[in-house]
DNA sequence: ACAGAGTCATTTACGAGTAAAACACATGCT
DNA sequence: AGCATGTGTTTTACTCGTAAATGACTCTGT
């Protein structure tokens, strides 16, 4: 749309040439040391493949992480990707309906600075965002009573009609966009992904005590 | 550093007041929806946080794919920006990185259209990117004599150099950052991202045959 | 009551990315 | 040969996000 990202490609990439370089019948060293860290690695991705060049230019590096950071990096940009299309056709960004839902989930009003801080992003950015919902007619501002520095924001009914009507779809798209694991899988990756982020969320994320 | 994003919550964002609500030892409604797809769900991230408040407000929606999507998104977030540190250090932004590594890593020149197919990016921000890494010293680039339309680009010695220095820092880096994984965690995890990254890759990325 | 410090939000200046147009060149067809 | 078409790369116009400065206001201590 316009404010479309695309970060991606971690160390990763996709090889040009030898895309299946070692058959996954009978493994070369290359191979093996990429499975060292995939386990059975029987299906090759974009990242297996540059990990292997890695390996086949610095063979002293440990490429371990690359596996999951590499991974989850292209996978983030890939899924962002998709998406974005249900939201295109309801005339949003990703971030300004992250907004919308941030309001629509916790069902009150919020502060410019409560939006910022839940949607993880700087306060100015919120300030454009609303300004854009709110000359939308999708956000309504009122300024609170005892400190005239602070907003409160809230939807609209055509705001809260507008998530109610993409969430659903939104949902389903990612439903599909995510079938090619069956159940089990989705939700071992789930719970992984959950104690990876949390472990994050300690180390990295807001020590705001 | 200059051009970070930060781009994160999906539909990602953490609660302000009810942080636990439901208490581990006995799962309230609330946490045994949140708790179907996340399997044993004993630790709390900010997703799952955003999944209850789903729950609250609109019950009947399937949460499902954000315990999988917005995870994704968030961790990306989270590690983009760590990742991001010790190349501030020596003065790159990640996507520059990228570029280095990946002509470090296929050991041969490439076309900025290579890189930009490689890196996952445009044309039009490799050509600003290699500007860059051109001025300063880190890439050269030469004209091809058959196609006097394709440049092709190559490390310098001290581009190599830099990416030989930076990367082994980048990966310990990076193996501090999961360390909150036990190996065979990790090894699940980077499996099953494997298979969702060759699945979206199928069926999202380049349908380039 | 008032100065100073702190906080919330917005504005400003700027950098980076994108899409689309523009170039520069090669290639195929007649 | 000569022109249309296609491809590789760069340029242009524009958007969005950020960091830092600013404005507006509250709160605390004296």
């Amino acid at each position: 749309m316009t404010a479309g990202n695309g970060r991606a490609a971690a160390t990763g990439g996709e090889d040009a040439d030898g895309r299946e370089a070692a058959g996954p019948g009978a493994p070369g060293p290359a191979a093996a040391a990429a499975g060292a860290v995939v386990g059975r690695g029987r299906v090759s991705d974009t990242v297996a493949g540059v990990v292997r060049q890695w390996h086949a230019v610095r063979p002293d590096i440990d490429t371990g992480p690359m596996e999951i950071i590499g991974r989850v990096n292209r996978c983030a940009a890939l899924l962002q990707q998709a998406e974005d299309a249900p939201l295109r056709r309801a005339g949003l960004t990703r971030p300004e309906f992250d907004v919308l839902g941030t309001l629509r989930r916790t069902g009150h009003e919020l502060t410019p600075g409560e939006i910022a801080r839940e949607t993880f992003s700087s306060g100015a950015a919120v300030t454009k965002r609303l300004k854009q919902l709110t000359e939308r007619g999708l956000v309504e501002r009122r300024g609170d009573t005892r400190d005239r520095r602070v907003a409160h924001v809230r939807l609209t009914d055509a705001g809260r009609d507008l998530v109610d009507a993409v969430l659903p779809e939104q949902l389903t798209y990612e439903t599909a966009v995510l079938s090619g694991l069956d159940g089990q899988e989705q939700s071992r990756l789930a719970s992984l992904l959950g104690e990876l982020l949390f472990q994050l969320e300690g180390r990295l994320g807001a020590p705001r005590g």
